[in-house]
RNA sequence: CGGGAUGUAGCGCAGCUCGGUAGCGCGUUCGGUUCGGGACCGAAAGGUCGCUGGUUCAAAUCCAGUCAUCCCGACCA
């Protein structure tokens, strides 16, 4: 058999972009379609992802003075219309629950039934139910701030669906926050877009960029949107996360309310910020390769797997027992407060065919062990963040030393490589033309991976948004934070700008 | 929701133009040889051809409808 170089992920990135995500995950066994539509079922490796991104995150928001609560899948319909620009961004894609039962339709079947007196919509968004019990709580300026998240599903029936990036329903956190002052709250908003941007940077080793929405993109019913937002390997840019100043619009609304220290009663100030399982796509996107899934090892489901070799069931024995002795050492040793997570893998498959399942599965080490290694008391690694033939020999004893540097290293070596990706692809332009060419591909028929981040000055007006939108279906991702103020002209209409903002084509 | 395409075994596909016993590859199961870079040999199991109706002696194949999926738009975390 002709033994020949080929990826393990087919068509690769440049070949199909969208199908080779879509590979990615079937390989890596993250995630699948489900019978319902636009719905998914997250697997366990994938949902081991999640686990690990919920467990960070929540650690972060207590420290950051935040408590969990829960509050209602369903929200009543006359809810939702207190804020009008929230139920006009909303409108067009809610699931809405009607009846409350089943009858016998007299063939054999079922019907509905017990329609109910007011339409509850499923939430795609938690702002006015929780805004309801957030009225009832808070009374006067002692009891604020008031700091909840929520761990929670939502659902946006969207039109057309992508594995985590888009789907009908997705599991998110959602912080909602009050307080006595816009100032605050402002604060408050900045706090955890910070979060986010750390977060997505030290464990998921994805670069972002922190900014402020456009009022074209901006949150339906927030004063303002910030948000972190991360480039592809195709170069389009993700929205990552978002954290939204509200201002009093739905205090307002909901009639959240408070008396003052000088005992006038005062409309609180509120925020709202969020992130999804939409960050499992970014993961995929941002760091795996035309061998399947790379995770960072901070957020990896487990993080060594162990892979016996052996030719016979006596070879099995003696390797085996090498093999669990040394699983247990390094489940032994901590990594981020945890215990190493291990899989050993005996499966009855070649020990080369099982090699490349935790290669597509993104396992930051690979770890085999026959029974060269039993007599010389080595072991020979392979990181997932070098090429699959590069692997090492070494002691046990340097394993067991060395094995937390390793790991920091490979999260170290993934994050620089997405930033040096973004860096090269993004780039200051001045002139609509160039703008324009960065923006087309060679080939119309089939186009190639182009684009990437264009920093370039905008006046600020919706109509040259709207203008670059149509005409390149690119868009102000965001104004970025940290821009520096400079003279400089629009590139789509040429009057005076004072700051660049980053345009892509975005998800 | 507009434009295009596709639904045949777990997965990927052929067969359809020209109607006549359901095929291939991978995977799966069993037996054996293998195992440090995606193994090999042999045997076997597995499908009311998306669904409904029509034409016909006969439909995977022709016709109509319908549902679903994918791609391109619009919408969006």
């Amino acid at each position: 058999m002709a033994k020949q170089v080929r990826t393990a992920i087919e068509p690769t990135r440049e070949q199909n972009y969208a199908e080779w995500y879509q590979q990615v995950i079937k390989a890596a066994e993250l995630a699948e379609n489900s019978d319902v539509r636009g719905c998914m079922v997250i697997k366990p490796w994938g949902f081991a992802i999640w686990e690990n991104i919920q467990r960070v995150l929540d650690e972060m928001f207590r420290e950051t003075g935040h408590k969990n609560a829960y509050f209602p899948i369903f929200i009543p319909k006359s809810f939702f219309e207190k804020e009008a620009e929230h139920v006009e961004g909303f409108a067009k894609e809610c699931a809405i629950v009607t009846h409350s039962r089943l009858e016998d339709d007299g063939k054999g079947g079922l019907k509905v039934a017990g329609e109910l007196a007011e339409p509850y919509i499923v939430r795609p968004t938690s702002e006015t139910i929780i805004g309801a019990s957030f009225a009832r709580w808070v009374n006067s300026y002692r009891d604020l701030p008031l700091l909840i998240n929520q761990w929670a599903n939502v659902v946006r029936w969207e039109l057309r669906t992508r594995l985590f990036l888009r789907t009908a329903e997705f599991l998110w956190q959602e912080g909602h926050t009050v307080h006595a002052t816009s100032e605050e709250a402002v604060v408050e908003t900045m706090k955890m877009l910070d979060v986010y941007a750390t977060f997505a940077e030290e464990y998921l080793a994805l670069p972002v960029i922190k900014g402020e929405k456009t009022d074209s993109e901006r949150f339906p019913g927030a004063i303002a949107t910030y948000c972190i937002e991360s480039m592809m390997q195709d170069r389009k840019a993700l929205q990552s996360g978002t954290s939204h100043f509200l201002g009093q619009n739905f205090a307002k609304s909901s009639q959240i309310k408070f008396q003052s220290q000088t005992g006038d009663v005062e409309y609180a100030w509120t925020t709202s910020w969020g992130v999804s399982t939409r960050l499992i796509g970014a993961l995929i996107m941002a760091h795996s390769d035309d061998n399947g899934m790379v995770i960072p090892p901070r957020i990896a489901p487990a993080h060594i797997a162990l892979i016996p070799i052996y030719k016979n069931d006596e070879e099995k024995v003696e390797v085996m027992s090498f093999v669990k002795e040394l699983g247990e050492k390094l489940h032994s040793i901590r990594y981020l407060e945890q215990k190493l997570r291990i899989e050993i893998d005996n499966r009855d498959m070649t020990s080369s065919e099982r090699s490349w399942s935790w290669i597509k599965h993104g396992i930051p080490l690979r770890v085999e062990i026959g029974m060269r290694d039993l007599a010389s008391g080595t072991v020979m690694v392979g990181r997932r963040d070098q090429d699959s033939k590069d692997k090492k020999s070494m002691s046990v004893e340097e394993l067991l030393t060395q094995v937390l540097d390793i790991l920091e290293d490979i999260q170290k070596t993934i994050y620089e490589r997405a930033l040096a990706f973004r860096s090269i692809n993004t780039h200051k332009i001045d002139d609509y033309e160039q703008f324009k060419a960065f923006y087309t591909p060679k080939n119309s028929n089939e186009p190639e991976i182009h684009g990437g981040f264009a920093s370039s000055h905008w006046c600020g007006d919706g109509a040259c948004e709207t203008k670059i939108k149509e005409d390149l279906k690119v868009t102000v991702r965001c104004i970025p934070l940290d821009a520096v103020l400079e003279d400089g002209i629009c590139i789509c209409c040429g009057k005076p700008s004072k700051r660049r903002v980053i345009f892509a084509k975005s998800y």
